[in-house]
DNA sequence: AATTTACGATACGGACCCGTCTCGTATCGG
DNA sequence: CCGATACGAGACGGGTCCGTATCGTAAATT
């Protein structure tokens, strides 16, 4: 069992690389002898998984062999800069989900809500991120170094932040104080991410929809007493 | 390109067989002359696919080699009932998935919301349902055949039946007429499918998150002008 | 009993893959 | 110029898998 991959694990093979780029620490020490890395092959090949990803290739597809050939790279070329597979789509994976998170942006909580709302409406249109999302549910929960960096380099600042915007609501008076924090962050959250992951088919282009949807939450889906306005 | 996963895809080999289970009009017509089927092989061939799923194998750990060996089976006795590895799978996932979709349930429009509510929670705890969710999501999207059938059976009536009793709720005025439809239905299903697909930690063995979860929906998470309650 | 079909096991060819290694060539420092 | 390192290409051994075929055996019909 936790059989998972093939994949070795092992740091073994030369890799004394750093893979240049993520350690960004390691700068001047040994500027080394012999030819350097070509920087235009490593971009081809980060450039070639994100391309393979978009054509909605699934974790399987996505191999050495054909990440090399759609680069037009020699696989030790690859394996000169990551140890395995695993890491490469790591690597991959970290630059191309890093937090920018967005700045809070609104001044009011509302608009706050509304700018975390339209980013996760913005992403959905991001096939990329579309991939990574859902291939993040489905396939990486058998690989779990994939899956807890997922979690936590995109998931959980994502939660916090979206925890934090809804703590400011809840004391400045704006959002319930009688419901979990947990709870309120759903209500906002899920209804754009099911249509972002689970209903394909359902439109996002629609500049308008985060505002609506946050709106439509906020003042609640049952009819209200008498007639309510929000702004 | 649309090489996908390696299968051939046509119907090749003997293959008279019609699988016995998915075309139940076929019944007796031929009392074949050899020995019968195993009814019991068959069984254990789908309990042991189940049972991967349940324990986490990706939808490539799923191979046909794997789940012989786990029914103690010979692959010949699998290929005998299904043409390849993508119908047992299908077939699988269908009488796994296929709708008992829950009767309406309430008499209120609220209570048939809980009742809908509460089914998705229930089969998140079910770990087979998660993974046909989330592998459907996921790595079933390179895979046409399974990702149509999981949205047309499972998708699909889960969906309608919501936006019946929207619908209805609408009607009867217990829900704002000045929302979407399917903006409604989000609303109301997203918090929960957000819960069970996406935050994994996240309980969901709490009996009455249903009712809070549209309860909260319903009432909205702003607060209110005056008081409200609703039931 | 003879025939027919299914059974578990397992061998097979073909395909793909991983990660290493070897080519011949290019590009750097000294 | 020379040693060192990188490059693209691809061979290689070892592995898993698919789908078929072949064992000897088991359970039905005729």
């Amino acid at each position: 069992m936790t059989d998972q991959r093939g994949g070795r694990g092992g740091q073994n093979g030369p890799m004394q690389t750093e893979t240049t780029a993520p350690v960004p620490g390691e700068g001047s020490c040994a500027p080394r002898r012999g030819r350097p890395r070509s920087e235009a092959a490593e971009q081809a090949i980060v450039a070639s998984v994100e391309r393979l990803m978009e054509e909605g290739s699934g974790l399987t597809e996505l191999s050495i062999e054909r990440i090399a050939a759609a680069a037009g790279v020699g696989k030790a070329t690859i394996y000169r800069r990551w140890p395995n597979k695993e890491a490469l789509l790591v690597d991959v994976l970290a630059r191309l989900e890093q937090m920018p998170v967005p700045p809070h942006a609104g001044a009011t909580v509302r608009d706050s809500l509304i700018a975390m709302v339209d980013d996760i409406r913005r992403r959905g249109l991001a096939k990329r991120s579309r991939w990574v999302l859902k291939t993040a549910l489905g396939q990486l929960d058998s690989w779990p170094e994939l899956r807890v960096l997922y979690k936590e380099k995109v998931i959980k600042p994502r939660r916090e932040l979206a925890r934090q915007i809804i703590r400011r609501g809840v004391e400045e008076g704006v959002l319930r104080d009688d419901l979990d924090v947990d709870l309120l962050t759903e209500m906002v959250v899920g209804p754009i991410l099911i249509r972002t992951v689970l209903w394909e088919d359902a439109p996002l282009d629609d500049e308008g929809l985060a505002e609506r949807m946050v709106d439509a939450v906020l003042t609640g889906a049952g009819v209200r007493p008498s007639g309510g306005e929000s702004h």
